[in-house]
DNA sequence: CAAGCAAAAAGTGTCGACATTATTAGAAAT
DNA sequence: ATTTCTAATAATGTCGACACTTTTTGCTTG
């Protein structure tokens, strides 16, 4: 299957990233070193070097002698994480605008055709438009000649994004709104307008966070019963 | 000595960053994982989940079966991890100038007159100046009311700056100025004026950036004979 | 019956050892 | 003497075991 060179634990690390990000290790809930590294058939040496990266990640949360819990996401948490994404996404746009060569702003204007394509073939609410909207971001920050944002983005940031998007099944409210402001960001990098096109990624990003805010203000009339301790509701019948 | 209930790794790992940010594991040396442990009195376990950890926040890099080597920081590099740090700076003091409480403020100001008082005692170039410098910075990460920009501040990118002003023992060309800037951030936060506030911070990581470029020109101009793959020097000797 | 204490169970922190992979050293050959 | 191949050496990846800490269990006592 995968690269039997690559070691035990990395493998173990990525498999795990993923079953946080998915929800099929709840946030909050307990890590038992022993049974995870079984059901990984591995051992548990292995296992704790994956624990130890994932915890530097912000993905886990460990106490001395106590364990390891998933971590959990708040809405404040997932608005200061906004925040950052906010100015480093127009730092990334501003950079593209000024470093971004012609043929890899095509390439990301044909990735907007896909997405506008995939758009009208109807499937707007579900398939791949997460996928592509990572695509979309990745790509301006492959272009921008600052490997760091998105090493810094993957350091933990966008990890958090997907979890709330995949356990709270969050895709963009507003497609068409959201394509149009993509375009008029590539527009603005060909223009080589490093300014405006930061601003314009800043507000994109802004608005995606205030929709979510509102989504959760609304989340929580429907369901004021339970607080905010987490976005998620489904961990709560667990111990603490 | 420090708390005997702290796991080793956590100990070995912090003071193996430190051992990284002051150079005594110089840039690009390989580390030898029997020897590491045996230097530190630990089984090559526990090493190694300090090691991964530090191979998380960047301060090491590791190849599948080669072993680990410590990170090389480029003036590329260091750009760009200044570039992130200006729009995070000005994200904090945005944040402040909009949540910082009077006191807080004060406290602030505080820092400032001390610093002022230090440099007119005359230890203007040695001292603690870089340390108040990151006092000042603390103190207004610390009242932004977004504890994620410390968090991915400290994720690497803060540890990296500091490798570069140990080892290079660069501290500000221009302490006087530095504190002008400062104190009229401080003034911007008073104000409750975010804009202000966040476009001061910038540019003053941004002109501490340029100082850098421009020292580092100058470094390379003295002596030519010798690539740029590394900011420093000392490690040129060592078997790649 | 509740509260508190003691013993047992489970879990984490740490270590040493073995297998496999990379590196080095040395001998043979051109 | 330089190169190449091979054997020996060292280093990394992985595991299982032991000590100590925390949690649970169950019993005693008020």
């Amino acid at each position: 299957m995968s690269q039997s060179s690559l070691p035990l634990t990395d493998q173990v690390f990525e498999q795990l990233e993923a079953a946080i990000i998915k929800g099929d290790l709840p946030q909050g809930s307990k890590i038992s070193e022993p049974e995870l590294a079984k059901a990984y058939g591995i051992s548990r040496g292995t296992l704790r070097e994956a624990l130890s990266r994932l915890e530097e990640r912000h993905l886990l949360l460990r106490s001395p002698n106590l364990g390891a819990r998933v971590t959990t996401l708040s809405l404040e948490e997932l608005v200061n994480i906004y925040q950052i994404r906010e100015v480093l996404g127009g730092l990334s746009c501003s950079l593209a605008a000024q470093h971004m060569t012609d043929t890899e702003i095509q390439t990301l204007r044909a990735l907007l055709d896909e997405q506008e394509k995939s758009l009208e073939a109807g499937q707007g609410l579900f398939c791949n438009q997460p996928n592509r909207e990572f695509d979309f971001h990745y790509q301006i920050l492959q272009g921008n000649r600052n490997p760091k944002v998105l090493t810094v983005l993957e350091g933990g940031l966008y990890q958090q994004i997907r979890m709330y998007r995949y356990q709270f099944s969050a895709s963009s409210q507003r497609p068409y709104q959201a394509l149009k402001e993509h375009r008029r960001i590539v527009d603005a990098i060909e223009e080589r307008d490093a300014e405006l096109a930061d601003l314009l990624m800043r507000r994109h990003i802004r608005t995606a966070r205030e929709s979510i805010e509102a989504q959760h203000q609304n989340a929580m009339a429907q369901n004021k019963q339970r607080d905010s301790q987490s976005i998620l509701s489904r961990e709560a019948t667990e111990k603490v």
